[in-house]
DNA sequence: TAGAACGTCAGT
DNA sequence: ACTGACGTTCTA
């Protein structure tokens, strides 16, 4: 509802959801329409189609629900960060310029947690080592970091 | 390795 | 259905 519009008070700050679940990199069936990703079944679907082995449900419209699950849910904008505070976008970054294609935020406003974290062992974004000077504590904790602020704990540094 | 393009998710 | 934006893949 309520989205907080054009409204000159500073109050309102577009709160995120926080869902406690942090990252379930595991079975997480949220997909809107079950387009799970499993090149596996999704292959051998095809072949058997194609071979005319069968044809498929015939479900009223409902694509069938594949149990592989897997499809790692997408991270949310923190929201304290200063780029998650900016209001509009730049519109003169290249992603503004591109949005029709890029599909990426405001360069302005891409929310300092989405550019880091992203769990090393996980995919590329390894530069060679995660932070020169930055014990494991200090990156595990860091997430916590903004849960902490929002919730008024900003005692920290 | 960064940036562009694309696929897809997720909120309205 | 539309649209914004994250994640992955492709490309220079
Ligand atoms: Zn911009
Ligand atoms: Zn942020």
């Amino acid at each position: 509802m309520h989205k907080l519009k054009g409204g000159p008070g500073p109050p309102v700050q577009d709160i995120y959801e926080f869902s406690l679940d942090e990252e379930d990199p595991k079975v997480f069936l949220g997909a809107r329409s079950a387009r799970v990703v499993s090149p596996a079944a999704d292959y051998i679907r095809s072949e058997h189609e194609q071979a005319g082995l069968f044809s498929l449900p015939h479900m009223e419209g409902k694509e069938l629900m594949e149990p592989v699950v897997a499809q790692k849910k997408k991270r949310k904008r923190c929201g304290v960060c200063e780029p998650c505070m900016r209001k509009e976008n730049c519109g003169t970054c290249a992603n503004c310029l591109n949005r029709k294609i890029g599909h990426q935020i405001c360069k302005l406003r891409k929310c300092d947690e989405l550019k880091r974290r992203k769990n090393p062992w996980e995919g590329h974004p390894s530069p060679s080592s995660i932070s020169p000077s930055s014990p494991a504590h200090f990156i595990e904790h860091e997430g916590d970091r903004c849960r902490n602020l929002l919730l008024g704990v900003s005692r920290m540094q």
